[in-house]
DNA sequence: CTGGGGACGGGGCCC
DNA sequence: AGGGCCCCGTCCCCA
């Protein structure tokens, strides 16, 4: 069977759809709390202490209160209304270009689209909401774009992609991926090219070393925000995801499907293959 | 086998 | 409608 095969196959399983019976992994406990001074050597203290929340240099916003649209992605790591919640905008002037630090708390509930929500829904005393799924819009015309998502895929409104034949039922979402197809930005230096120019100036860090997205905890810094974000992990005390077979546990969503794909699926009595 | 990091793509949301 | 920004996730490589 090849690998690729077998490893989508893991994950389908693993990770079912939203809405899905339970998965096979469970949360653990609240991430990111110190359960005592003996637990980990006391990071999160630090990490958390209070700094300025300055980054945003246009705007100094508070947190955002919690957000139901988000909460499932964010409750995971910290919890929203935490009088911890902190920004920390320290500058590295190591080897790396200059660096913003991001707090662990920080980082997971105060990204920038959380506080865009947050100032649009101080602005905006009334939002549309969607019947289907409750999402909120600031505008109507919001709204009706983000209801074409719940058209099915049998809707006579679905459109296949002209390049590789892919159904869409939401247009914007088939311009969007439209656009995957046209890779007009090119890298000036080793010729590579991008659908998108924010995929191509991620792409120039790597030339360039600049790593804007640093670590307050211990001072390294990334030139992708997602990585920083998996890096955050990295220094939890929790591990979130556990096997449901073995009941190992995992810090990182990745190493337990790497698990499954390794150890744990290999078949045997005392192997703890999922699917059973 | 696990842990960690680099690079990147798809798609959602806001303006 | 389009651009910009962001999140989530994956793949790959290496220690």
């Amino acid at each position: 069977m090849p690998r690729s095969f077998l490893v989508k196959k893991l994950k389908a399983e693993a990770f079912p759809a939203a809405g899905a019976p339970a998965p096979p992994y469970a949360p653990l406990e609240p991430p990111y709390t110190l359960p005592g001074p003996a637990a980990g050597d006391g990071y999160l203290q630090h990490c958390l202490a209070p700094a300025g929340y300055d980054t945003d240099k246009k705007q100094g916003l508070p947190p955002p209160p919690p957000d139901p649209a988000y909460a499932p992605g964010h409750e995971e790591y910290s919890d929203p209304e935490s009088p911890q919640s902190s920004f920390s905008a320290r500058y590295f002037n190591g080897e790396a270009a200059v660096t913003d630090s991001y707090s662990m708390d920080a980082f997971f509930i105060t990204d920038g689209r959380s506080r865009r929500r947050s100032e649009s829904q101080r602005r905006g005393s009334h939002r549309h909401s969607c019947p289907e799924c409750g999402k909120t819009y600031a505008t109507s015309s919001n709204l009706s774009r983000h209801k074409q998502t719940h058209r099915s895929l049998d809707s006579k409104m679905a459109r296949k992609c002209p390049t590789c034949g892919k159904a869409y039922v939401s247009m914007p979402a088939l311009a969007m991926h439209v656009l995957t197809h046209n890779l007009k930005h090119k890298c000036d230096v080793c010729g590579k090219a991008f659908s998108r120019p924010w995929l191509l100036q991620g792409h120039m860090r790597s030339h360039t070393g600049e790593k804007p997205f640093g670590c307050s905890h211990c001072g390294k810094a990334f030139a992708d925000r997602s990585n920083l974000r998996a890096h955050m992990q990295t220094h939890s005390a929790f591990k979130h995801y556990k096997c449901k077979q073995c009941e190992k546990t995992f810090a990182l969503k990745s190493y337990l499907n790497k698990h499954y794909e390794s150890a744990c699926f290999k078949g045997s009595e005392h192997s703890c293959a999922i699917g059973n």
